[in-house]
RNA sequence: GCGGCCAUCGUAUAAUGGUUAGUAUUGGGGACUGUGGAUCCCUAGAUUUGGGUUCAAUUCCCAGUGGCCGCC
């Protein structure tokens, strides 16, 4: 596959109907595994994979600037069509000049479909059939309907650069007949998608990406990644994978990624951690969307890279909350670079937090997210270098050697 | 000075002549993966002091101390 390098999705299938103004680009491939280096071309930009993509469900990046994810160096961010949907309406984002216009964020931009919050309100506010979803707003409890064509015309007036077909997220545990019904009505949900949007993407102006669901089962994995193939979406994402179990998640992407064609960017939506990077980066996924590090950071968790003690077995995390903080006078992470930690003190983010001020969810956020980005563009010089295995032995398998010293440790004493 | 009312975890409040004094918040920890500044879990923490009645008092009685209100 190494011979494939530099080749655009564009020019690989006459059939695909990708716009021209999107191509995916793959500048570098791993020769000891499946990671590579890729370019996603978008009207707005260009995206340098393997890349973490910020959540910013309500078309903000919480307690953060667009001005301050541009200096942090993140290329594109990720949306939410249920939420905007809702508020403030897909009609004011359009008038606003659709949604990078409407939020000052000029970089490329993706969009989920809907789907997942689909699954959040299952069985509470939502009943989902074959034909559609109906749910009530969590805002104001009125009521609405959702379709695929629903959700590709939603995002066509938010006009992110990427945006997903409408798919069901699934509980991982869901046995086999539910799972099998559910992947049924995903893949019709996904061909209605890919319809609907052909239909009105008249200006090439947005890409599609498909979805493989098959909850935990691997046969459904791999149906669901030839189904969707079948579609032709410029790229291609991954649903309902939890962080846990891991091996059993590991083993399920690995499966569906035996399936998808190598040339399109994949997509591995919801995840993930330090440790689910290092795992998924050398399967082959190029970005990930996950709301860890900010959400982490709005409740006191702070990733800690290895030099500073960050290890698998603590998450690469502190909690800045913790008493033992109180009178650090230490930044959060001293082999950190970003604004955070070259201007202030444990201590005072952690006064920061227990009075709960404004500037403490914008410092922590501006931390965890350039840890992410950091860590991003470390694994980029690794696949560059070929050493990635070097780089994810100083970040896992190191710590997960020591835990093992640690277990062998203790059990001695 | 006189009279009345009050006193329970750090704070705000329940309850009771009897076995483990409840709740909220705060404190100390933990969880969080297509968002959740939310929420959930664990944990710590109290009957103002001295007498009396009683088998038994945080509860009833008396006094002290402290607080609030009213009157002079």
């Amino acid at each position: 596959m190494s011979n494939q390098t530099k080749q655009s999705v564009s020019n690989s299938n006459k059939k695909d109907r990708e716009p021209n103004n999107f191509s995916f680009t793959i500048t570098k491939q791993s020769t000891d595994n499946q990671a590579r280096l890729g370019i996603i071309h978008t009207p707005h930009g260009d995206i340098h994979t393997p890349a973490f993509i910020p959540v910013a469900t309500k078309a903000t990046i919480k307690s953060l600037t667009p001005q301050q994810i541009n200096d942090m160096g993140f290329d594109s961010i990720l949306s939410n069509t249920y939420h905007l949907y809702l508020q403030p309406g897909p009609d004011i984002i359009e008038k606003g000049g659709k949604i990078q216009k409407f939020m000052a964020w000029h970089k490329p931009m993706f969009t989920d479909s809907g789907g997942f919050q689909v699954f959040s309100l299952s069985g509470k506010l939502c009943t989902i059939s074959d034909t559609h979803v109906t749910f009530r707003s969590h805002i104001d409890q009125s009521t609405h309907v959702l379709t695929p064509e629903k959700s590709m015309q939603i995002q066509r007036q938010l006009g992110a650069d990427l945006i997903f077909a409408f798919d069901q997220c699934l509980d991982i545990n869901a046995d086999y007949p539910t799972t099998q019904a559910s992947l049924k009505r995903t893949h019709n949900w996904e061909t209605r998608s890919v319809l609907e949007f052909n239909k009105i993407n008249i200006d090439n102006s947005q890409a599609l990406y498909g979805i493989v669901q098959g909850g935990r089962f691997t046969e459904l994995r791999e149906e669901s990644a030839k189904f969707v193939t079948t579609l032709n979406t410029f790229g291609i994402g991954i649903g309902s994978i939890f962080g846990d179990p891991k091996e059993e998640s590991v083993k399920l992407v690995t499966h569906a990624l035996k399936h998808l064609p190598e040339h399109k960017p994949k997509h591995l939506l919801g995840i993930g951690s330090v440790d689910d990077i290092f795992y998924y980066v050398p399967l082959g996924i190029d970005t990930f969307d996950c709301v860890l590090p900010t959400r982490l950071a709005r409740i006191g968790h702070i990733f800690t890279r290895p030099e500073s003690g960050g290890n698998v077995e603590n998450k690469f995390r502190i909690k800045i909350t913790n008493a033992k903080y109180k009178e650090d006078q230490t930044p959060l992470d001293p082999a950190c670079t970003c604004y955070t930690c070259t201007h202030f003190t444990k201590s005072y983010i952690h006064h920061l937090e227990k009075s709960k001020e404004l500037l403490f969810y914008t410092l922590a956020t501006i931390h965890n997210l350039s840890f992410f980005k950091r860590l991003m563009d470390e694994i980029q010089q690794s696949i560059q270098n070929d050493s990635f295995k070097i780089l994810r032995q100083k970040w896992i398998d190191q710590t997960e050697e020591k835990i093992e010293e640690n277990k062998e440790h203790n059990s001695k004493i």
